[in-house]
DNA sequence: TCAATGCGGACCGGAACTGTCCACATATCG
DNA sequence: CGATATGTGGACAGTTCCGGTCCGCATTGA
């Protein structure tokens, strides 16, 4: 049964595995006549999805660029990598993605085998903290990001135990209502249902989600999300805002900066520099892991931040073995 | 023609797109009967999709782990996503997954509109390269490395313009016959055709990369290319090769220092780190960027290379503006 | 207990699919 | 130029499948 539509899904898998095929070799492999395979081409145009072939010596067939995008079929590798590449690109919250980048991995996530989540929460625990490089304090699990966004999608209540920013912790049951990324931490804005109101909650500072499985009807007198959290945020999203002066022109800087890690403004050849911390230190090892000259302008706490970290290295640099000779790790 | 096959992918894709569907809605989404939605789930089923069903009140179906991966359909800021996820990927060469990150950057690039792929181009040249913090001489284009992976693929002739050791550029036609992770490099295995012998090239030195759109014959007596390439790099991938023990537990290590870029071995509670590079100042920003005190092993010019940074970095603190206040910046 | 929800058998008419046969168009190679 | 390899698509016939309709059953939650 289904045994046409069946074949289109190898048959696609087969066009994504390698670019070109020749008509015959295709045919072999799905088993049907050459004319059928014709006629299949012929429906996955149909679909949208355009594949150009080319007539005489070294022809064939070939998925090219244009249409509808085609469904990907990948094998289990590929998955991880994809997965593992979304909770990257979810973390770093690369700009104007977030979101695409939630949805598609809860889209993957959503059916990988269990086995294969474990190696990618593994892999992803081992290096995402790294490539952010943002400070330990508020460091974001993924795999609680996307629950919230499925619950957020079905929509389905939710529960899970809230840290606020005293530390206390308590449990909260809500109708997740939006997702909202904003000075690079992502925000859940809810109807909290045992405090009868609007809320909104760090994703961060969530843990234990559970989706209850209860489903509820959206609220027609729902605030705006973006609006609500950022007038939550309006006070100090950081400890510390930073203003530095690159010394290297704005295109250069570009490629040195994350742009979810600070706001870049032209200054002539230089480059104007605005990052916010919690953790001043955080803000100086940055700086001096870029190939360039700065001037700070403000705070003059990461001055002294800056000349700390300097002394440290120099005092590491003193202590390194002079002879510089092998032999010595046990 | 071809109603049901596409019925069956808008399906899988609804069941994608949100976790938790009731039939009638479905049936209504896909206009059609009830009875028919049930058969295409069947359908599906059979396919070795596994959609799971709750009957009574908030029942419904949802797509679940466990068979095979079903293919995934992605609206277009999601393919961007993917996309961008695995072009980091490739280029971190995330540790066994190398391959797969490129193979399925191939799937997906293959098809993707002209202007879509720019976006990811033009987002992907911004932020890969800061993640990886790789010393600016050997920036790898991905695109290129997408381009020789579906040229081995095909397999398909290769002409490409080589620029050696020196900065000599020749240009080159071979047949490409696998792609080599090694050292935080890529490098390609080929047969030279005007030489009439086995290579080994490094993917960042490639430029001008042109399918011929010939195909070839593998031939049979093809040495191993994993061996061919590793002898070819016997002497000194970097040019500095450092030890440098980190005050800290391997553990915490493990989360700072992503895989690929150094090795780490355990050393009591401390860790030893061994990282190559081409530019011993770039080793120098790589240790001032992590927050962990260490001591230099070797090499000595390493220990200069940091007070040098260090330097630095106290005299770009010094010139900071001193009443820490703002209004400067034109 | 009732309502909402999913399950699947039976039936039937119409539509779709496959293989076969065939004439044709378009490249590449010698 | 001709031979060969490759893709194109019409026509036909037999078989299969597909979808709608109707119906009774099973499971869950309020």
């Amino acid at each position: 049964m289904s045994e046409t539509t069946g074949r289109l899904l190898r048959l696609l898998s087969l066009l994504q595995a390698r670019p070109a095929w020749a008509g015959e070799e295709l045919a072999q492999r799905l088993e049907v006549t050459d004319r059928t395979l014709r006629r299949d081409i012929t429906r996955l145009r149909e679909l949208g999805y355009p594949v150009e072939a080319t007539p005489g010596r070294y022809g064939g067939y070939r998925l090219v660029a244009g249409g509808a995008i085609p469904p990907l079929l990948l094998d289990e590798d590929e998955a991880v990598a994809v997965a593992w590449g979304l909770r990257t690109a979810a973390a770093w919250a690369l700009p104007g993605f977030e979101d695409p980048a939630v949805m598609a991995l809860a889209k993957i996530e959503q059916v990988l085998p269990a086995r294969v989540q474990e190696r990618i929460r593994a892999l992803s625990d081992a290096t995402v903290r790294v490539g952010t490089q943002f400070p330990s304090e508020g460091r974001l699990d993924v795999g609680t990001l996307v629950a919230v966004a499925r619950a957020r999608q079905t929509p389905e209540r939710l529960r899970f135990v809230y840290r606020d920013g005293s530390g206390r912790e308590s449990e909260r049951h809500v109708e997740p209502y939006q997702l909202v990324h904003a000075g690079r931490r992502w925000y859940l804005f809810a109807w909290d249902r045992d405090r009868e109101d609007w809320r909104s909650f760090r994703v961060d500072r969530m843990s234990a989600v559970q989706p209850t499985g209860m489903r509820f009807q959206r609220r027609e007198d729902a605030p705006d999300a973006a609006t609500f959290v950022a007038e939550g945020l309006a006070v100090g999203v950081y400890s510390y805002r930073a203003r530095v002066v690159l010394h290297c022109p704005i295109d250069e800087a570009r490629r040195l900066v994350s742009p979810t890690a600070a706001v870049l403004e032209e200054d002539g050849d230089r480059t104007l520099m605005r990052i916010g911390a919690d953790d001043l230190d955080w803000i100086a090892r940055y700086l001096a892991g870029m190939p360039v000259r700065f001037t700070v302008l403000e705070p003059s706490e990461l001055v002294e931040a800056i000349c700390d970290l300097a002394e440290r290295l120099r005092a590491d640099a003193a202590q390194a073995v002079t002879p510089a000779e092998p032999g010595s790790a046990p």
